[in-house]
DNA sequence: CAGAAGATCATCT
DNA sequence: GATGATCTTCTGT
């Protein structure tokens, strides 16, 4: 873990894992099996400064979920969805919020995964680990803007690479609100990981 | 062009 | 559990 390692041995663990970014082909497949295995993998964001972090909980948004953006065909907001996989997807939403996604699916076939929290592991030392759950907390402290849209995952702003850490258990959530239609499940994170926020309540 | 809804969050009761 | 902040996007006419 990056707080065991001394200063300059942290360095160079960041940079080899710069070096060696998840490809394309990993986020070109069906969005559900890219969110289960984006869970533990380090995000490197490099925006107003480096921040390090483990990615402990995400959301799935296939093309025919309802309450995705993309449900409804393409449209100029959530066309990068439809878009070249391994990228950012940032949109803006509730006039105050930025949220970050990770494209998925082949080429013209829409998908994202929202990352809805991380565990700060390097540059998040002045951040406490409750300003990193929650897709709009995580953004404001990541550094994370409508201008990142599009940008991809292998640098050079962002990556997401793989340390070798595995989750010791993965959860996901039962079905929630409008998507108690859609039948599936679509949320992931690491159960009781001090980062993950708290189950949201069910409507009715 | 108007209106509503929204992949949220902090705050209040 | 409810509400307000604050604004973009999409839909319907």
């Amino acid at each position: 873990m990056a707080s065991e390692l001394t200063k300059s041995s942290r360095h160079s663990w960041v940079r080899k894992l710069q070096r060696s970014p998840l490809s394309t082909d990993f986020y070109s497949r069906d969005t559900l099996s890219v969110a289960r295995d984006l869970l533990g993998k380090i995000l490197i964001v490099d925006t107003k400064c480096l921040t390090v972090s483990r990615i402990v909980e995400v959301e799935a948004y296939s093309g025919d979920d309802p309450a995705s953006h993309s449900s409804r065909g393409m449209t100029p907001r959530c066309a990068p969805m439809f878009e070249v996989p391994g990228r950012a997807y940032v949109y803006f939403i509730y006039g105050m919020y930025e949220m970050l996604n990770f494209v998925t699916e082949p080429k013209g076939q829409p998908g994202a995964v929202l990352i809805r929290a991380v565990e700060p592991l390097v540059g998040l030392e002045g951040v406490g680990k409750l300003r990193t759950n929650g897709p709009g907390k995580l953004t404001r402290a990541l550094g994370v803007e409508m201008s990142h849209n599009r940008e991809p995952l292998q640098g050079p702003r962002f990556w997401v690479a793989d340390d070798g850490f595995r989750p010791p258990e993965i959860a996901a959530s039962g079905r929630i609100g409008i998507r108690e239609a859609t039948e599936r499940q679509w949320r992931f994170f690491v159960p009781d990981h001090p980062c993950v926020s708290r189950e949201p309540r069910r409507k009715n």
